[in-house]
DNA sequence: GAGGTCATGTAACCCGTTACATGATTAG
DNA sequence: CTAATCATGTAACGGGTTACATGACCTC
């Protein structure tokens, strides 16, 4: 089966946030928090945006055609398919946690526990894989002397686990 | 300018980490620590791997013929290859800091320390930049409410950057 | 009025993926 | 003896990038 595309479910996200956006607005957003997970360039975006309104998941907002750019609202069947694609459970490969995460506005939402709660669960998994990893490689001293960077790597993946789970907990209340 | 390749410089490292491997070795050492950072399939090394004979920065094993591997070691060429690429300052985007520290073998390579501030000077770069965007965005409560996903994510952010620096820094030393 | 940003769009290209293929060896 | 793994290779496809392109508006 091929890859499923994200970048409409993205789009779909944004504009929820914002509840309208132009391309051009979407595109610089991708300049901000959202940008650390996930990027898109323009030359992605317009043609993606029309693929959308053909699918019924956006519209252009008719109260704003005076302006030079062109706004998108999320319609009723886009709201559906966004939270469709937010209710899927994570996968370890291609980690939509933190994108997904931006797209819950209400601290109320019960996705948000579900989503910490997975991604708990997933980080735990691999932390103690990589301390399995760290005990079978480096035994000794000169196995690490050895391959110092991937020691460091290694070392630095785990504490880097740790500390996401340690937040993930801490939100977790 | 087209964007850089950075397979073959992995292809390259991972065989001088070894001494001498073979395609389906290196394809087997994208499930570990590795592929924390970069992932390649078979279909893309094999072809690579050609190509970096053709270009002589590798070349094949005469000793280990008779086995039905196909190993490859690495040049005098390749050996410089790898060590201008390692020597290339790291770019805040498409960050190679992990994999280029993985390459590096010995604890008192130059590069190390390098390495380390070079990825130290950014992250907090990175971090001040975060710091900068939550006291833009999140200044009273309401934005924190009203945005709540949005306002984990950049805490998550910032407390990662921090858990780095906090991490480079002890490496300093 | 020249250069920069806003704003949208299309086209070519490339990297990486999935799928297709083949043969040898190993394990149950 | 059949299925899984080892091992290498090619081909098709797709998503994302860079480059090409155009016009409006704004600022110095």
């Amino acid at each position: 089966m091929p890859k499923k595309r994200v970048l409409p479910y993205i789009l779909l996200g944004l504009i929820n946030n914002q509840t309208k956006m132009s391309g051009y607005q979407i595109s610089q957003e991708f300049n901000n928090e959202i940008g650390e997970f996930w990027h898109a360039s323009h030359s992605q975006i317009y043609p993606e945006l029309q693929r959308m309104i053909d699918d019924n998941w956006i519209k252009q907002d008719d109260e704003t055609t005076d302006s030079k750019s062109i706004f998108y609202i999320i319609t009723a069947d886009g709201k559906s398919t966004l939270n469709n694609w937010l209710t899927e459970p994570l996968s370890a490969k291609d980690d939509y946690f933190s994108l997904k995460l931006y797209f819950i506005k209400d601290r109320n939402n019960p996705l948000l526990k579900n989503l910490l709660e997975q991604q708990l669960q997933m980080t735990s998994d691999h932390y103690d894989h990589l301390l399995k990893r760290k005990s079978l490689l480096f035994t000794d001293e000169s196995n690490k002397e050895e391959n110092y960077g991937h020691f460091l790597i290694l070392t630095r993946a785990i504490e880097r686990e740790q500390n996401h789970i340690k937040w993930l907990k801490d939100k977790l209340d």
